[in-house]
RNA sequence: GCCGCGUUGGUCAAUCGGUUAAGACGCCUCCCUUUCACGGAGGAAUGACGGGUUCGACUCCCGUACGUGGUACCA
């Protein structure tokens, strides 16, 4: 039995989409279930589409979210390098070999003899005809051209790139995981490049060398990748590999909450949710884009979130930590059909995670959330204490500034429409009392001040019911937050104080 | 157009021929709480369609429809 090793192989153009940190998740779960290996692999082969910043980001996002890679660029292991722009050299020696045994052929098409043949071959039949066994012989390859001819082009230095041959008439099939047996006629697949003119692998040669010489065992990617999957079966075969073929497995599609298509980066500024793991910064533009860690995501809620969409434990459980999620992951239990994504129930694992997650360890994520507001020089204990009383009302890790300033200053607005309709002289006057009661009391205690506060009411003949929502207008401003004799034992008798006599002043008048 | 893949409530989904077709999110009602949440109880809501196979089909097969992906010297 070989030693399982799967891999995460993005390409760095950008922001770290949610269904790429899935397809890594799902790689890391299966890698660590069987006690194998991660790898991370950079498929840079595309030098038009490089953006910079983007791998050291995709490294951020992967180890925000606990999906640490055994190799990658930045831990190189045996396999080294990890990025294929420096492994350049490597994949033109299997294309030529490929050409060697007849599997390939180059090809001298300028971009411009590409588009007149797809013009030229066009019906309403066949509206993007392809570079295959119908056409190739009609371009200008070394299929169709005399090998004196292929000489002197290649003596000329005319550009040219490695296609392979597909077979003529062969059903190609191969098992996924996922879906069982696929099944693809040769005669309908096209001639792809392996080889580009700048001599970069594309990604269908990048990703078989690489995945063999890595020793990749299960290969998971996306479900667009379905359709070029016999490509890759082929050159297995051809490449003298098919015995360390990986075992596939392509990942359903996560797609857009309303509408059709698979999500997209645009999809999330439009609809008010986050795409990408991480805040993401386009150098071109400048524009922003939002990520999940940025809008308030505890990263265990994320990851427990993508696990759960498009795989089911099947038992009731939902929530997951990552080590639960390693020892119960397994392939048979990933849903087939794609899955479209529910912002509202991303936000429920949040919560869920917040509730559960000690407060001494949310500390230093929501500290930094009051810090950046203003909040200062305050009190760890106290913060911590103040967690446990709100964490339950926050969905969003951002949501600790509304529900817990009251903590720590005074409201800078008041709901007074909330209490105005019932408000009057005998309700103004037992707060002028009450605080200067407040100051009697000896045990500074939510219990004895709640006491204190019922006593008075009882003296002034208001129920004590109807006087606790202005006093929580005074405390907090609005129409939430914990019990209020706990924000005033808390806040301690001066800030009550204060507090109240600031209402009566602005209601007064 | 062609090819691949898919299809259980609004969404995520369990079921691997025999169930009153789970559970969760969201929604609604009630309880708790004279706030907001949390928590608790309950409710509405599902097998795309048509044929087979079978004593029996959500489950297996075929067709149709629909969805989705691909059809680049991008991944």
């Amino acid at each position: 039995m070989r030693r399982v090793r799967t891999r995460f192989a993005p390409s760095p153009t950008g922001g770290l989409h949610l269904g790429g940190v899935r397809t890594a998740l799902y790689s890391y779960l299966f890698a660590k279930h069987h006690g194998g290996d991660f790898v991370l692999r950079i498929e840079d082969t595309d030098r038009n589409r490089f953006v910079e910043g983007a791998e050291q980001y995709i490294v951020d996002c992967l180890n925000w979210c606990g999906i640490q890679a055994d190799e990658g660029p930045h831990q190189p292991g045996p396999y080294a390098p990890y990025r294929q722009s420096e492994r350049k050299d490597q994949y033109r020696q299997y294309a030529e070999e490929l050409v060697k045994k007849g599997y390939a052929y180059y090809a001298f098409d300028t971009a411009e003899d590409l588009e007149q043949m797809r013009e030229q071959y066009k019906s309403p039949g066949n509206p993007s005809p392809q570079y295959d066994r119908h056409t190739r012989k009609h371009m200008k390859n070394s299929l169709s051209a005399t090998e004196t001819q292929v000489k002197t082009w290649m003596d000329e230095g005319l550009p040219y790139v490695i296609r392979i041959k597909m077979p003529e008439n062969e059903t190609i099939i191969f098992e996924d995981m996922i879906r069982g047996e696929i099944h693809n006629e040769s005669a309908l697949v096209d001639d792809k490049v392996l080889l580009k003119a700048d001599g970069m692998p594309t990604y269908h040669l990048a990703v078989v060398v690489d995945d063999y010489l890595m020793k990749i065992t299960h290969a998971f990617r996306g479900e667009e990748w379905l359709p070029s999957a016999p490509v890759h079966i082929k050159l297995w075969e051809y490449l003298g590999w098919a015995d360390h073929m990986p075992e596939w497995a392509h990942l359903p599609l996560i797609l857009k909450p309303e509408g059709n298509g698979k999500l997209s980066k645009r999809d999330g500024d439009r609809l008010g949710f986050p795409v990408f793991a991480m805040d993401w910064k386009d150098p071109q533009s400048g524009e922003l884009m939002t990520g999940f860690k940025e809008m308030g995501f505890l990263p265990e809620a994320f990851i427990n979130m993508l696990a759960m969409l498009g795989w089911h434990s099947g038992e009731e459980q939902e929530i997951f930590t990552k080590e639960e999620l390693i020892r119960k992951f397994s392939m048979e239990r990933v849903h087939k059909g794609g899955a479209r994504f529910d912002f509202e129930k991303a936000k429920w694992f949040n919560h869920e995670w917040i509730k559960h997650t000690d407060s001494s360890t949310l500390l230093p994520l929501v500290q930094p959330i009051l810090e950046e507001k203003e909040i200062k020089e305050m009190n760890v204990d106290y913060l911590v204490q103040v967690i446990s009383l709100v964490k339950d009302r926050c969905t969003l890790l951002n949501d600790f500034y509304t529900q817990s300033v009251f903590f720590f200053q005074s409201p800078t607005s008041l709901d007074l429409e909330a209490v105005q309709s019932k408000w009057n002289n005998e309700k103004a006057n037992f707060f002028q009392v009450w605080s200067d009661e407040l100051g009697q009391i000896q045990e500074w205690n939510a219990p004895a001040i709640e006491n204190r506060f019922k006593e008075l009411a009882t003296i002034h003949q208001i129920k004590a019911g109807e006087l606790q929502m202005p006093y929580r207008i005074m405390l907090v401003g609005g129409k939430y937050g914990p019990a209020v004799f706990l924000i005033s034992e808390f806040i301690g008798v001066k800030n009550c104080q204060e507090r109240i006599k600031h209402f009566l002043n602005v209601i007064g008048n």
